[in-house]
DNA sequence: CGGTTCGCTAACAGTCCGATAACACCCACG
DNA sequence: CGTGGGTGTTATCGGACTGTTAGCGAACCG
């Protein structure tokens, strides 16, 4: 399951020496060298971890991490260029898991910290999501409710996980197109009804009465944290 | 039994609340304050598992770990403040297991992170592995289903291990051609399948409805904990 | 109350994926 | 030089999954 790795950088030389390191290792690099763009693409991209340089043009650093911290806990290695320790303070302090100093002499301290910084997101225990009477066990990709094992096909079990990954925030049918299907752009949003349907014939207790992913009609849905 | 938790943490605070918290949860925790009567107490208490601050007076956390590791392969668990992610990363390569960075919000991640330790520890992981009713003895690479030995081939017997060291986690075809085969990119993972299928026709009561190696449609596969 | 929109459900066809068998290659060993 | 076990590659088959469509019913709006 290679790791995806956003690297939000605006120097290509840099992103290009990075993005070679990671691939070398293994791992998924996606690259956006716009501070604006920068939230647009870790939505789509759902990374498992983000590289933040500091100084981008645009917007400032610091307040993407904010802007990531405000919907996920993936972790954060930020990118600085002086060891301006006040840098480093705002920036661990806006919700940075680790940072490191630039000009990286070489990039096998970078592999070091990514992988330190997977290696916490990787204990099972922190991967597991209760929704209502289900556990989500992500690493598993199993969900339980009890001691029953539910098994579900890979979209729905990703539709799931989307959902329930942030209860009680409404996802329109696009957004879950892009999240969960991949798809750019959605002609016909149809698809994401037949899905739900089938997610809740074999989640729900009631599915006629759904509790799990409840409708916003008009909208969307929504997992209820009941 | 209970297991004996060895919390090594200077702060009293620190060291009350997760007494409190370890022994609400059923755990037998002894405290040391002073890094330097460490490897004393730890002798003395013989711990089921280690709390290990990094910040102690005396001595360097990082070393006792070194210390621990020269006598004992009992889990450590390491208690990191948020901007000491350099040490985390020596104090992983020292022999530490886990980590946890403070300041704990809640200590439901502590225990959560204990008893994943504890729980690779049960599973006499040290050189045999029970999965199902099959027993594997990894240094002597050998597996049994009661007195019947079964011979495995070299990479037969490395995928085995590697599904059952985690038996709850699901490992995509390119994660097992890293990890079994060494591979960098796979281009074609159909290799996996027939690999798994010969380990199934030797392993499996019914290979036709496996119990050991389960396919999770999509993903990988996994070794079910049954 | 009627019309309209929207979501739910069922059915169907195409596609994808995993299991399996058969074959080819490599290399250690006699 | 031949043999045989181990390993990698490929083709085929069957079933699971997915996307599409159409009909129905419920919710919304005037």
């Amino acid at each position: 399951m290679a790791h995806r790795i956003l690297v939000i950088e605006d120097d290509p030389a840099i992103a290009e020496i990075t993005g070679i390191a990671l691939r070398a290792e293994g791992f998924e690099p996606s690259f956006c060298s716009d501070g604006l763009a920068a939230m647009d693409v870790f939505r789509r991209v759902q990374p498992d971890l983000v590289l933040l340089d500091l100084m981008l043009p645009g917007r400032d650093g610091i307040d993407i991490c904010r802007s990531i911290r405000q919907e996920s806990g993936v972790p954060i290695v930020m990118l600085t260029a002086r060891s301006d320790s006040q840098d480093v303070v705002t920036g661990l302090e806006s919700g940075a898991d680790d940072y490191i100093i630039k000009p990286l002499k070489n990039n096998k301290e970078l592999i070091a910290r990514v992988r330190a910084r997977l290696r916490t997101v990787e204990s099972p225990s922190s991967q597991e999501i209760t929704i209502g009477d289900l556990v989500i066990d992500v690493a598993g990709h199993t969900v339980r409710r009890g001691d029953v094992e539910i098994s579900l096909t890979v979209l729905e079990f990703k539709l799931l996980v989307t959902l329930a990954r942030r209860p009680w925030q409404v996802f329109t049918r696009e957004v879950l197109l892009q999240d969960v299907w991949e798809y750019r752009h959605a002609a016909d949003t149809r698809l994401v009804n037949v899905h739900v349907q089938r997610l809740r014939a074999k989640i729900e207790l009631d599915p006629e009465r759904p509790e799990i992913v409840l409708t916003v009609r008009g909208v969307g849905y929504k997992a209820g944290s009941v």
